[in-house]
DNA sequence: GTGCATGCAAAGTCTTTGCAGACTT
DNA sequence: AAGTCTGCAAAGACTTTGCATGCAC
C-alpha cells in the first residue's frame, strides 16, 4: 500500500499486542517472501499448504493481516480484485497488466505526487493507494 | 476511476449495443446525478427505492454498470469497500476519509503524475486508479 | 497455566448471473 | 415481433468471525 502514515509507521514499532512463533505464522511469511510475484492470499494458501497441508485459510488470512501490520510484509489492496502481497516493504509502487493480470514494481518519489495535488477542498491528505494499469512487457510484444 | 483510457473512451462513442430507455435506468442515473457524495450502489439503490420500491439491486448494479460504459457516470473502485459512483466524469480523483469515510474531489494533472514515474521496469502504463486517504476538514477540526 | 493461535464452519460484504416474464422500440 | 431489460433467487469471489481445542511462552 502506498500509504505514507504506513510508511512512517513500520520504521516505529508495531502495536504492543504479544505475539507467538507459531509453526503457520512462519510459514506465511516464507511464503510471501520466497513468491515474487505479489501473491494473493490464495497464492499463499497454496504455497503453504505444500509444507503444512492442513492449514486454514483463516489462518493465512489472519497471519497476512498480523504480519502486515508487523511491518513484515506489504498489503496491496487491489480493487476489484484480490488483495495481493509483497516481500518488498519500502515506498514502491505497482502496476498490473490488463491482459495477463501480472504485478510489476513501480518506482516514483510519493513526494512529486503530492506536490502536483492542486486543490483538496480543505481535506488533509496522508497517503493514498495507487495501482498503475496497461501492459506488461510480455503483453505488449505479443499484442 | 481515474484511468486515462477510460476518459478517451468517454470522448469516443460507447459501445454499439442498442440500449433502451427504461424508467429503472433514468432513475438510477437521477440518482446518480442527484447524489453529489460520489454513492455507493447501496446509496444509488435506496434512492431510487423511494420513487420506485420494486427495484432490485441487480438492476440497479447492472445499469450502473451500462451508464458507466456509456460515459455518463464515473465509476470509482475503492480497494477494500464498496465501490462509488460520480456525476462527475471530466479527470479528477478522490480522497476517501479515515474517520468518516466521507469521499472528497481532489484535482491533480495526471501527466505531473506520469511523469514522475521513474521506473516502470519495461511495463506500459496506460492510465491508473489512485485514492487519496486522511482526515476530511470536519473530521481535522473534530481531532 | 494463560491466553494467543489454529481449524472448521458459518456468515458477511459486495457483485454478478441464470432464467422466465415484461417492456421498449 | 424481436430483443433488451427487469425482478427474483442463487451463486460467486473474497474476507472475516465465532467457537472449541491446541500450542507457545
Amino acid at each position: 500500500m502506498a500509504n505514507i502514515s504506513k510508511v512512517t509507521a513500520k520504521a516505529g514499532a508495531a502495536s504492543c499486542a504479544a505475539t507467538r512463533n507459531t509453526r503457520q505464522r512462519a510459514l506465511v511469511l516464507e511464503a510471501v517472501r520466497s513468491l515474487h510475484n505479489h501473491p494473493t492470499s490464495a497464492d499463499v494458501y497454496d504455497a503453504v499448504r505444500e509444507k503444512h497441508p492442513s492449514i486454514s485459510r483463516a489462518t493465512v488470512y489472519r497471519n497476512l493481516n498480523v504480519l502486515t501490520e508487523q511491518g513484515e510484509v506489504l498489503h496491496i489492496p487491489v480493487a476489484g480484485s484480490a488483495d495481493r502481497y509483497d516481500f518488498r516493504c519500502d515506498c514502491h509502487y505497482h502496476a498490473i497488466c490488463r491482459e495477463c493480470g501480472v504485478v510489476y514494481d513501480v518506482e516514483m518519489p510519493s513526494e512529486d505526487l503530492l506536490s502536483s495535488v492542486r486543490d483538496t477542498h480543505g481535506f488533509l491528505i496522508e497517503g493514498f493507494d495507487i495501482i498503475f494499469n496497461g501492459l506488461c512487457p510480455d503483453c505488449v510484444d505479443g499484442a
